[in-house]
DNA sequence: TTTGACCGGGTTTTT
DNA sequence: CCCGGTCAAA
């Protein structure tokens, strides 16, 4: 079966399948067919070699490509194939499970995002009486970080004569002990240890593992390569896949030599190089080769292919940054109206903050579209907070959610409060002991919410096992008020705040079902899950344009592909200008960019962009004259369909004439309003009218009826 | 304790 | 420009 599919690939791919004998290096250069090389080598190992699925170990970038891997691999072998597929993190998650007893911590475990981070370096701050202008907890904690993943050593802060970042490191390492949690270095550090300190544990999954694949491996850190190591070395059952020229995140902890050392560190080591391209066309493939061959820092390789050349790369300069995102919209229309789906289509950025311009331009043109990445899901304050009031039912040491929650709604608990709840949990009392204590001696007015708090955690606990998951957040939402909440404090926005409390009951109901879990066990694992969970995890399929970072495009490829805000400074980013190694990490990232892109592919800058809300003048990024000019063809802003500025504050107006728009809307407890502006479209816009005795509101479309 | 006004500073990229 | 943080007043 699948040997009959094998013939159908290249030699190279063919070898890449097929070779076991010593650590396999897999130089996969984009678009060369790797997720079919992996898939198969998959496929092949269990039919071949009758190795059961579930000791195949699959080491993915993401989340969703885990998936993606496992349900491919199904397909191929018709059905069943419960292969291990997971990213790092996710399998130290697991490693930990079974074993965290045997570095100290409790199985039940709680895995803290940044933002939980950057809280305890602020309370350790505090505590130290550091001044945060002097420390700022964002870039302590990018410190911690790179000491953890291996980047950096700390004796280099010792040198450096920073020992109150050592001393603050301590503390933060403690903290997060006594809450029973690990941060997302942590989990790779902890896994480690698991798998190099312990010779037992250690053996138990060297035994288990008949075969071990890294996906993405230019982009593993030296933490997950002591993993691989760890794993794989005695053995020698080892197949790494990776692109040196893809490598885009040294920044946290990537190292490239990784793959560029693989030879050295693999005894016996055979490397395979794909070179042959079948997603770009022969003119977006001969640019992305041009443009990487101006770095040094590579094994090197030139892809080729047999497709087509295709058309010539588009290259449209703007006067401003608002010129260009219209230029965008009106393109995007264009290109939908002969025939690409909008699921066809990307528009790829350097940084996160352009997405806005670019999002009104297309809601202009009526051009339905997702983000990618950005402000995430999990990250919105609505659902951080009722996130917290899981943990704290959930977790009896997760003091960061008590303190966020504490106050939230507003029950009189202020800087007093805490302060007295803080002392008691200094002195090692748990949550709810601290609570219990606090209760019998506070003032009056602070009892009553102290009181409030401990009801909400002991009725939650008690619902844990008895509610439906779904029942169980409306259970929450509705005893701790926070609808009341969210009326009072977001006038303008509530009711799309409830909504996405709603959406995470689903989510959570949906969780449940899939994972076939519930109860205690369920809550553990889907706020694990939720802390991990990655950009692309959260991507739709639908007919929708996808909008999102170079960074977040990894692995992905689409028909139609936008390059915007090419300008230095922007791309290549200003924080990389100074040394070389970054301006070729920028350039990885463009070549990444480009290969994403199957058939069309249009670039962009302006001549000047709006930083900080002022306009500053911009020069093209270098990045453009590395592409050959005759595989470019300039657009010319009269042909690209663009007006001039002044007419295009026009366009915005005639906008009203789009049959979609209101002009009078009623709503149920306002009465007849006067529509102002609407943000996006269907039932979820955002309608802004203003109501004769209510002054401007804004609601979500549902809530409103049109009125003729 | 809460509220609202004011200021100042921040933008890479993310599991 | 938009946020979060700080400070004074109620």
């Amino acid at each position: 079966m699948i040997e009959n599919l094998i013939k159908e690939l290249n030699p190279q791919q063919k070898e890449a399948v097929t070779y076991f004998d010593s650590p396999l290096l897999i130089l996969a250069g984009a678009g060369s067919g790797k997720t079919r090389v992996i898939t198969y080598k998959i496929a092949y190992m269990i039919e071949k070699f009758n190795y059961e699925p579930e000791r195949i170990l699959a080491v993915t970038f993401t989340n969703k490509a885990a998936h993606e891997m496992k349900e491919r691999v199904g397909q191929l072998l018709k059905g069943k194939a419960d292969v291990f597929v997971s990213t790092f993190h996710s399998f130290c998650v697991k490693l930990l499970k079974s074993h965290s007893v045997r570095i100290g911590f409790k199985p039940n475990f709680l895995i803290i995002d940044t933002d939980d981070k950057k809280s305890v370096l602020k309370e350790i701050l505090k505590e130290l009486n550091l001044d945060t202008e002097l420390y700022n907890p964002s870039l302590i904690g990018s410190m911690i970080s790179n000491v953890k993943n291996g980047m950096v050593s700390i004796e280099n802060f010792e040198l450096k004569g920073y020992d109150r970042v050592i001393e603050i490191f301590e503390l933060y390492n403690k903290k997060l002990k006594e809450m029973n949690a690990f941060d997302f270095d942590d989990l790779l550090l902890y896994g480690k240890k698991l798998l190099t300190e312990h010779e037992d544990i250690k053996n138990r999954y060297v035994d288990y593992f008949r075969y071990v694949l890294i996906d993405e491996y230019q982009d593993t850190n030296a933490i997950q390569y002591e993993i691989t190591k760890a794993l794989t070395l005695e053995k020698g059952n080892v197949c790494v896949v990776g692109d040196e020229d893809q490598c885009i995140y040294t920044w946290r902890g990537a190292n490239i030599n990784n793959i560029l050392n693989f030879e050295k560190d693999f005894p016996h080591a055979k490397v395979v190089k794909l070179e042959k391209n079948y997603r770009c066309s022969g003119v977006i493939l001969s640019a992305a080769n041009a443009v990487i061959a101006n770095n040094t820092i590579r094994k090197g390789k030139k892809l080729f292919t047999d497709n087509e050349d295709g058309e010539p790369i588009r290259l449209f300069e703007a006067s401003t940054d608002q010129e260009e995102a219209l230029f965008v919209g009106k393109t995007v229309k264009k290109l939908i109206n002969t025939g690409f789906k909008p699921s066809e289509i990307a528009i790829f950025y350097r940084t996160n903050s352009q997405s806005r311009i670019v999002e009104d331009a297309l809601r202009r043109e009526g051009i339905n579209y997702q983000i990618v990445g950005g402000l995430k899901f999990y990250e919105r304050k609505e659902i951080k907070d009722i996130i917290a009031y899981m943990r704290v039912i959930l977790f009896e040491e997760d003091k960061l959610s008590l303190f966020r929650i504490l106050n939230v709604p507003k029950r009189g608990l202020g800087q007093a409060a805490e302060e007295r709840l803080k002392k008691l949990l200094d002195e090692g009392y748990s949550n709810i002991e601290a609570l219990n204590r606090i209760v019998l001696e506070s003032p009056l007015r602070q009892r009553e919410g102290f009181k409030e708090i401990l009801e909400i955690i002991e009725a939650g606990k008690e619902k844990l096992e008895t509610l439906k998951p779904y029942e169980f957040i409306k259970f929450i939402t509705a005893i701790s008020r926070y609808e009341d909440y969210l009326r009072k404090e977001y006038r303008e926005d509530w009711e799309t705040r409830v909504e996405n409390i709603t959406e995470l009951g689903n989510t959570l109901e949906e969780f449940a079902e899939r994972s076939g879990l519930s109860g205690e066990e369920l809550y553990l694992e889907f706020l694990n899950t939720v802390t991990l969970s990655s950009d692309q995890d959260e991507m739709e399929d639908g007919e929708k344009v996808t909008l999102m970072t170079i960074h977040a495009s990894k692995g992905l490829e689409f028909p139609v592909v936008f390059i915007t805000g090419l300008e230095e400074g922007l791309f290549p980013h200003a924080r990389s200008l100074d040394a070389n190694e970054q301006i070729e990490e920028e350039r990885r990232l463009f070549y990444v960019a480009i290969t994403r892109a199957k058939k069309v592919l249009v670039l962009s800058y302006a001549r000047s962009r709006r930083f900080f809300g002022s306009y500053r003048p911009t020069e093209k990024s270098r990045f453009i004259d590395e592409i050959p000019s005759h595989l470019i063809k300039p657009v010319s802003r009269k042909t690209s369909g663009e007006k001039t500025q002044a007419s295009s504050v026009s366009s915005i107006s005639s906008r009203s004439s789009i049959k979609k728009k209101p002009k009078i809307v009623f709503h149920k407890k306002f009465g007849k309003g006067i529509v102002k502006r609407v943000e996006g479209a269907g039932d979820t816009a955002k309608v802004t009218a203003y109501f004769a005795n209510f002054g401007e509101k804004t609601i979500v479309m549902k809530f409103l009826k049109v009125l003729a």
